[in-house]
DNA sequence: AACTCCAGCAACCGCAATATG
DNA sequence: ACATATTGCGGTTGCTGGAGT
């Protein structure tokens, strides 16, 4: 913390704790709240939440300050939907790192450990209710390994090629998108790689069935500044956020780097290009079942289009079933 | 229009880790 | 080295607004 004297004046640290004992506000922020907060914070920084909350002459717990500052009134604190994009990095980092959800949210710029935690749970945990799993089971972390990633995965690629496709420049379908993965603030990536679009964990001991595989898509000289300039169509990025760019035939790549069953998955390949092979095909098609007609009637956004009726009729050809 | 239900979100709680005196 | 304060994190709760009846 930064010149915070105000214990100095105030008396006794006890005096202090007692007369906050007293009157303290809970429940949600007023605007002067907040604006008391901000104001404060201006002029003299944050840390020290205990005292500052006595010195900004707030009727709250540092606790509750520190929360709504880093939630919700932090300047680059960023509000609104989850992106597709970031719907598919939380699926990703959540099947390396499971709830650690601030290691998480140091990925998502400007997302709080709180909005993701969130999201998980009325979003994702609310389809392993629909599919009466666990939301840690196997078979719920497959479905979203080779159903939802990929589809999300597609449905970025529809929305950058239509986009791309109406008319605007390549640098125009990454606005958005770039400015959520800006390379920044020298956090430590682990094995994250930074794409111009894209964060993307690299190969090795991902548990995500290496869908990713070692893909070759570092791009060092990335800053925010000239991201959404990028020459590169976000089409290509983007495919090559998913396949290897090495690979002349993109289609195989989840094939042939599959761990789990290549044999397998060299006979059937679904219509977005990945199958699952470690799933049991007929838990599949009654889980699409319910998804496809919303579960419990419940249809989303996130369910929505994931894996439709040309996907059954397919797999259906496929297994004759 | 009134009521109920429920999803989404902000905020709180408890605990563990870390900092400070 | 120890006690206490503070911070950070993950889990949980409760309020609110919109959808459904």
């Amino acid at each position: 913390m930064n010149s915070n004297n105000c214990l100095e004046m105030g008396g006794s640290e006890e005096d202090d704790q007692m007369n906050m004992m007293e009157d303290l506000r809970r429940g949600p922020w007023t605007v002067e709240e907040d604006f008391t907060l901000i104001n404060y914070i201006a002029h003299h920084g944050e840390g020290r939440w205990n005292s500052l909350a006595r010195c900004a002459g707030l009727k709250r717990t540092g606790k509750s300050c520190r929360l709504r500052w880093l939630n919700y009134l932090r300047p680059d604190v960023r509000r609104g939907n989850i992106t597709l994009e970031e719907q598919l990095l939380i699926l990703e980092l959540h099947s390396r790192w499971g709830n650690r959800w601030s290691k998480i949210a140091q990925h998502l710029p400007g997302r709080t450990d709180n909005e993701i935690k969130n999201y998980w749970r009325t979003r994702v945990q609310k389809h392993a209710k629909q599919l009466k799993c666990d939301v840690n089971s196997k078979q719920f972390k497959d479905t979203m390994r080779y159903l939802w990633m990929p589809r999300l995965v597609e449905r970025i690629q529809a929305a950058a090629t239509t986009t791309t496709a109406g008319g605007s420049s390549s640098s125009t379908a990454t606005t958005s998108t770039t400015n959520s993965y800006p390379l920044n603030q020298s956090n430590n990536m682990d094995n994250i790689v930074v794409t111009s679009q894209l964060v993307v964990p690299q190969g090795n001991n991902i548990n995500c069935g290496n869908i990713y595989g070692n893909t070759q898509i570092i791009t060092p000289s990335y800053t925010p500044e000239n991201s959404s300039t990028t020459a590169v169509s976000p089409v290509s990025d983007l495919t090559d956020c998913y396949y290897p760019t090495n690979q002349s035939q993109n289609q195989d790549f989840f094939q042939h780097n599959n761990p789990i069953g290549s044999g397998f998955s060299d006979t059937i390949i679904s219509p977005s290009g990945y199958f699952n092979p470690g799933m049991d095909f007929q838990t599949m098609v009654e889980q699409n079942n319910q998804w496809s007609d919303g579960g419990n009637g419940a249809g989303d956004e996130f369910s929505d289009n994931l894996w439709n009726v040309e996907d059954i009729w397919f797999l259906k050809q496929q297994f004759n079933m």
